[in-house]
RNA sequence: GCGGGUGUCGCCAAGUGGUUAAGGCCCCGGAUUGUGGUUCCGGUAUUCAUGGGUUCGAUCCCCAUCACCCGCC
C-alpha cells in the first residue's frame, strides 16, 4: 500500500521559460486541474457560501481547519457524520490544515514543548493540548483527502536560533506524523519551514523531500513579510522539492502573488484574502484591487469586472452591490466572496491555459502590467 | 398672553471664562495573505441659534430676537 495507490500527479506541461506546470492531481474525491486556487472553509464551510455557490465559482478543492473544526465541532461528530465530505455533504476532494498555524495564531497562553502545543481556547478558556499525533487523529476523524503536517511557523521577524528551533521541531514532528498517518487514501503533506534564511529553507526542503509524500507545501510565508521577501523564499524552495509532485504554497495569496508563485513552480494556493476581503468590501479586478463602499460606484451600473463571468458580474452592478454592502445586507458578502474566488479561480485557469499553450511568459507579464497599474 | 426649559458638525451628544471644542452614528479614504463573520486604522466643526454687551479674553456671564419643548390661562 501506498500513496500512489490512491494519488497521483501528472504534469501536463511544464513552461520552458520558467518553472511553471500544468497538472492534473487525482485524489480520492475527483482530480484537480493544476495550478489551483483553494477557498477556505474554515468551519467547514466558505463563509457566505452554500456548497452549489462554492462549485459554481469553479472550486475543485477547499480546505477546513483541524483546529476550528476540533474545538468547535468536535472531530469525532465530524467523523460519525461520515467525515468533512458527509458532513458538509460535499464530495469534492477537501484539505485540512494541521491546526500547527492557528495555534500559533490563535490561541493564547501557548506553550510548545518537544511532544506538542498547550493551549487555551481564546472564546472559553478551556486548555488543550495537540501533538503531532493528535493531529493526526483529528485529521483522520476529519477524513480529507490531503492532511498537512503539525509544525511550527515561525513569525516574521524571527531571529536565526528562533528559526533553527522551529525548523528543528518541526522535522521531529514530521517524522512522527508520518509514524502516526497510515492510511494512504489520506495524503499527508509535509511543510517546509526555515523562516527566512536561505540555508535554513533548502535543508528543510531536501529534509522533506526524503519523505515519499503524495505532495510538499511550503508553509511560514504570509506571515507579515514584505512580497519581496516571500517571491524570494518562494523562488529558491520551490525548485529543491520533488518535480513531479504537486507543491503547495500555503496562505498565498493575492493576484499577484499567484502569478509569481506559479512561475516559481507552485501547484496549490490557498488564501482567506478572496473570502474575507469580500467580508470587508475589497475586491478583485484586473486593474487591482477596488473598494466597493467607495462613493466613485454609487452610479456605477456595470459589473465588478468587465472581463468576469462570475454569477454575481453576470447578474448584478456595482452600484447595486454597493447599496447592499452600505446597507449591511449579508448578501453583499456573498456576491463579492463569489467574485473574489471566481476570479483567483478563474486566474490560476487562464493562466494553465496559457502554459499548456506555451505563452504563459507573455501572457502573465501581460497580466501583471494590469494588476500593477 | 403668562411662567419654566432648551438651542454645540447631517443626527445624537460631552464640555469649560483663557493654548488646537470630547465621543458615538452617518459620511469620506485606507488596511486585510495556512480566517476570532460585518473587523481594524485614519479623515471631516477657525466653530458652539442670531444680534448686541461685559471682559485683556467668551461656546460658556448679561440683554434682546428667533426656534422648539413643557405647564397655566
Amino acid at each position: 500500500m501506498s500513496y500512489s495507490d490512491y494519488f497521483n500527479f501528472e504534469i501536463i506541461k511544464s513552461s520552458s521559460q520558467s518553472n511553471a506546470r500544468a497538472g492534473l492531481f487525482t485524489t480520492p474525491h475527483g482530480q484537480i486541474e493544476t495550478p489551483i486556487f483553494m477557498p477556505v472553509g474554515t468551519n467547514s464551510a466558505v463563509k457566505m457560501l452554500t456548497n452549489d455557490q462554492i462549485l459554481a465559482t469553479g472550486a475543485q478543492i477547499i480546505l477546513a481547519n483541524s483546529y476550528h473544526m476540533y474545538l468547535r465541532a468536535g472531530t469525532k461528530r465530524v467523523k460519525s457524520a461520515g467525515g468533512l465530505h458527509g458532513w458538509m455533504n460535499f464530495h469534492k476532494p477537501i484539505l485540512t490544515d494541521s491546526g500547527g498555524f492557528q495555534v500559533f495564531s490563535l490561541a493564547k497562553l501557548r506553550k510548545i514543548t518537544q511532544d506538542g502545543v498547550y493551549f487555551q481556547d481564546p472564546k472559553n478558556g478551556s486548555k488543550h493540548f495537540i501533538s503531532p499525533e493528535i493531529s493526526m487523529e483529528i485529521q483522520e476523524d476529519l477524513g480529507a483527502d490531503i492532511i498537512m503536517a503539525f509544525d511550527e511557523c515561525a513569525p516574521y521577524p524571527c531571529d536565526y536560533k528562533q528559526a533553527r528551533n522551529a525548523l528543528d521541531k518541526t522535522k521531529k514532528w514530521l517524522e512522527r506524523c508520518f509514524e502516526t498517518h497510515k492510511n494512504y487514501n489520506q495524503a499527508l503533506f509535509p511543510i517546509v519551514q526555515g523562516a527566512f534564511f536561505d540555508d535554513l529553507r533548502k535543508e528543510s526542503a531536501e529534509f522533506v523531500s526524503r519523505f515519499d509524500a503524495a505532495g510538499y507545501a511550503i508553509g511560514g510565508v504570509s506571515v507579515g513579510e514584505p512580497t519581496e521577501i516571500k517571491n524570494h523564499i518562494t523562488e529558491i524552495t520551490a525548485p529543491l522539492l520533488p518535480f513531479n509532485k504537486p507543491r503547495y504554497l500555503m496562505g498565498v495569496g493575492t493576484p499577484v502573488d499567484l502569478i509569481n508563485g506559479i512561475k516559481y513552480g507552485i501547484d496549490m494556493f490557498d488564501c482567506v484574502l478572496p473570502t474575507r476581503n469580500a467580508r470587508h468590501g475589497t475586491f478583485f479586478t484586473y486593474q487591482g484591487n477596488k473598494i466597493i463602499k467607495n462613493k466613485q460606484f454609487e452610479d456605477d451600473f456595470t459589473p465588478l469586472d468587465e472581463k468576469c463571468n462570475c454569477y454575481a458580474c453576470r447578474n448584478h452592478t456595482k452600484a447595486y452591490i454597493r447599496h447592499l454592502y452600505k446597507t449591511q445586507e449579508a448578501t453583499a458578502a456573498t456576491l463579492l466572496s463569489i467574485h473574489n474566488i471566481h476570479f483567483l479561480i478563474n486566474l490560476t485557469k487562464d493562466l494553465r491555459n496559457s502554459i499548456i499553450a506555451g505563452n504563459f511568459e507573455q501572457y502573465s507579464a501581460e497580466l501583471l502590467k494590469g494588476f500593477e497599474g
